[in-house]
DNA sequence: TCCCAGGCCGTCG
DNA sequence: CGACGGCATGGG
């Protein structure tokens, strides 16, 4: 029985298992959230996912409405995949127009990962001007270089490095993690952060536009890092990134919308169509990016 | 070899 | 404010 329902290394580990089912009403797919692009560093190990959460090395698999996983308590994942959340509830206050009613309906069982703030924010910083799958490289680079191994886990799995393993890595090292010119704005936030303790519980103290502006003052760290590491590790729900793939599908499928020419109109446009939770139908819009925005329709930043 | 990527910074009007 | 250009590197 319980080899039936349990992956292979729940048996060769035998360890800590936990399980947690969810309710009928609660989706949760866990596929689509560790794959759409807001957390970085989850690895596919058959059927199951491999990460590190904190200091703990993590595996977890779903199968239907149970998630099996070791390595963490039921609670940390509940908080860490906000599956306490009534998301249909939040579904329904955002689902006001045929396009996010789209992305709802080919994205079930989404939900925002809360993230560990530091990493969040640094991942980020990383990830301006780049793909997912380079982002994933640099952010995997940064914990085999600089973060400590975990005394249990495979070769390789490590801790997300401290803002203070990072301020004191030479420039040569983080270089060899593929940062380009993001190394020096990488480093000098890490470097503030670390001698700036209570950092995160200022921010998430801190109302919205607020937490924004104390985040902008960071180097590296504009309205889009800001307000992804808003969403994804403070979860204040207001926030709503304007990447690339969101300016177009805004500009494109809300007619109101075509014309706006800064970031902050498309974010305020997300805030008062979809209320507050628009962080959420942001995340959906993004998820569901290949087809809202078209293959054809490659409107640049810049005219065209 | 091209183009593009979950943008930010500095600078100029 | 708002609008550019530059930018290091990896992936398709």
């Amino acid at each position: 029985m319980l080899i039936s329902v349990h992956p292979r290394w729940i048996q060769e580990r035998g360890l800590d298992m936990h399980s947690i089912v969810l309710e009928p009403d609660q989706p949760f797919d866990l596929d689509l959230t560790l794959s759409c692009g807001q957390v970085f560093g989850w690895e596919r190990e058959g059927d199951a996912w491999r990460g590190v959460v904190g200091r703990d090395l993590v595996r977890i698999a779903q199968r239907g409405d149970r998630l099996s996983f070791s390595g963490a308590d039921p609670s940390l994942i509940r908080h860490y995949f906000g599956l306490d959340l009534d998301l249909p509830e939040i579904l329904s206050s955002i689902d006001r127009d045929p396009v996010i009613h789209r992305a709802i309906t080919h994205c079930p069982g989404l939900r925002i990962v809360r993230q560990p703030a530091w990493e969040c924010l640094a991942s980020f910083i990383c990830a301006t001007y780049s793909s997912i799958p380079g982002i994933e490289k640099r952010v995997s680079l940064l914990r085999r270089h600089l973060g400590d191994p975990l005394p249990a886990g495979p070769p390789g799995s490590c801790s997300f490095p401290s803002p203070a393993a990072i301020a004191g890595a030479d420039g040569c090292m983080l270089s060899g993690c593929s940062l380009g010119y993001r190394a020096r704005y990488l480093s000098e936030t890490a470097r503030l952060v670390a001698n700036d303790p209570g950092w995160e519980e200022r921010i998430a103290a801190l109302p919205y536009r607020e937490a924004r502006a104390e985040l902008l003052r960071l180097r590296g760290v504009g309205k889009k890092v800001a307000d992804c590491v808003l969403l994804f590790a403070f979860g204040k729900w207001e926030a709503f990134p304007v990447d690339v793939w969101i300016e177009r599908i805004v500009k494109g499928c809300y007619p109101e919308c075509r014309d706006f020419r800064t970031y902050d109109q498309i974010g305020e446009f997300g805030r008062s169509h979809f209320g507050r939770y628009a962080g959420y139908a942001q995340e959906y819009l993004f998820c569901y990016r290949g087809a809202l925005a078209g293959r054809g329709n490659s409107a640049r930043k810049r005219g065209a």
